[in-house]
DNA sequence: CATGAATGAGAATTCATTCAT
DNA sequence: TATGAATGAATTCTCATTCAT
């Protein structure tokens, strides 16, 4: 009993633990890079040695690949579920306009813009996680939309050959602008066409006028 | 005379010793990055002594800064070009697709590609780079398009409000789906329609339908 | 219980450790100065490993400061306890000169030579050792001195005025000659006045034609 | 004849560049010892290519034996050159406060403190510059003032029986405090008895009062 | 299981000295 | 003779990983 008692204290502890050590990785990674991390910084941030982080990942590199796995999808899940939000209130403009908006906020977030900047900088030492961005971020929106427009097509709603060539124009014709810039400007550049809503609208009022079924 | 002679072979030898450096520096920061790099693998590569390379280079920070530097100039001043080449035959839909497809081949190259990744995985660390890789790529270009929509729109052959949002909507919709799916998947992932070119006519067809005046 | 026993003899090698540096660190600091000692040697001669030295003291710079003051408490201590211990037999001369011949062997320790050569040849670079040396040393010892004077001055033992600039007098009579010349002969000079116990008795026999109460 | 001139004329230019050198080796080595000077900074200050440097000085350890035996001579004639200037008005105790103040002043020079901070420093690795620092400096004063206090004596101004001693009693009681305050302190730290002036005078007086033929 | 120490290599930078022109 | 380049080693400090307790 005492042992039971004692083990599963330990295995929480050793929990708590391991996601001392994934937030700590996380947070240096993000800040540092790869290369501009050590396996020091992270121990001591998480207040545990250095041993304890080799017992929970058996290197660098796959704590890094399991850091940015996780960090890929808490963060780009929030995204993602917007789309599936798409609402359906007759007005395609006015819904688009607003899933325009909240998903531009939601791609802006500082840390997933940073995460974005890490993936892309180590993408020659990781490509699988170059992979895996794309394929639970823009691959994953781009898919969803191409469902729904291809919905909307069929009710005559926009007019379409390619539900996925018309998913990527939406896609990137309101995100493209600022997440550029902020990959190379960072996050405060005043953008063509006002702020980010803004640009968004500008953004589906294009959209709108190269894809309504007149 | 001897003196003449022998200073200005030093001063050759001089110059063509910091090319070698140059170019051996733009290899290895492409291809490992600035953490991943060191000054030995540069200066073997150069085929120089270390010391070579710091009589001509400060610092390793230094160094970096000027090679991304000038290849940023080198590299975006072709695809500059394109754009102040835009022809005007008459029928604008076809000179875009024209311009279009050239710039974004000339985007797509290898090395330019490399580059961007480059300046955003370093953007901590150097964020006058990202800022000048910003100016005189994607914001150079698409200033000169806005120029270009402008006169197209005074003479009555685009319909448009905000000639700078008008350029950064025709400079992503055509390359912001190959740009980022390269950054993240590498440059030989299929494209949502079709290739290259097909992309690049799909994304003039979708603009002019948008912009073009009835 | 085993965590208690092995976390306390992890104690005990970690302070073994430190002292097997610190003393390292002493020898050859001392015999080679702050520019001509590595941290290769000091590591080496301590018989742990650099990232030892590391764990244990931030820098060279720092492990240089706490060496030279704890080498400077180690040895003025001993020289400031003589003054203290001024005896008072009714017979001043007399006590001065066991006083003067005490002080003077023990400045004349070749360690202490060392020290006080070491610190001032790096006394531009670290001007914080040359106070502390100079606070713990001949300032500490010329204060007791003072005090011991104006209580003789008090008792009308001694005529003077000012007991501070007595006692200076009254230290570097007995010390300068020697100490002075020893920084730049070394130690073994033959001195004007004889040996070292001859030379401390004439510069009490000065002191006391100078001072003594008629 | 032209072979002659232009000889004459690289010959004036070689002294040229060799006082350039020492000169600029002087400041260096003063200011940052033995150790922190490198041969390319003395180049560089020189404004001479380091060959330039190798062929006059065969290497480090020699330029720096010439500059600090040079730098002692020509820092260390004009004291000496004041202990021979000693004035004889008859009012012995006003002519050696005389002597005591202006050789006060001339040894408390920053720049001879400074030489002398590096000789100490030095000592270890150049005995010999200690040697002769000591000999051209206290050696040389001290024996030229016990010439003067024997003929002084003989004309029973004073009493004394070892003109050496008291020649090395007035020398360090009038310098000994300012000297290793300076060596350790810095110069302008305050000093019992007044200034550099004051301790002058006190020195005197109590010199006087110990060796005064009553 | 967790801690401090060790390892062995590699980073950037600097140095004294020599070579080739 | 004087210059830039080269050499070859050293210096401080850091790293990822593994042992020993």
């Amino acid at each position: 009993m005492t042992n039971l008692a004692s083990d599963s204290e330990d295995e929480r502890r050793s929990t708590r633990k391991r996601r001392a050590i994934l937030d700590a990785a996380a947070t240096v990674f993000l800040r540092n890079g790869y290369r501009g991390t050590s396996m020091d910084e992270i121990a001591a941030l998480a207040g545990v040695s250095k041993q304890t982080v080799y017992k929970h990942f058996a290197d660098k590199e796959r704590l890094f690949v399991e850091i940015v796995t996780g960090a890929v999808d808490e963060v780009s899940d929030p995204v993602h579920a917007e789309v599936l939000a798409l609402a359906d209130s007759g007005d395609v403009e006015a819904d688009l306009r607003d899933l325009a908006r909240r998903q531009l906020a939601a791609v802006m977030q500082p840390r997933l813009l940073q995460l974005r900047r890490l993936v892309i900088g180590e993408a020659n030492r990781f490509p699988e996680l170059g992979r895996t961005f794309y394929e639970r971020g823009p691959g994953r929106t781009i898919a969803a939309l191409a469902d729904a427009f291809k919905r909307l097509a069929e009710r005559g709603v926009l007019q379409l050959e390619d539900p996925s060539l018309a998913a990527a124009h939406f896609n990137w014709l309101i995100m493209s602008a600022p997440i550029n810039r902020a990959m190379l400007l960072g996050r405060d550049e005043p953008l063509a066409g006002g702020d980010l809503e803004q640009y968004a609208d500008g953004g589906v009022r294009a959209f709108m006028a190269a894809y309504r079924n007149p």
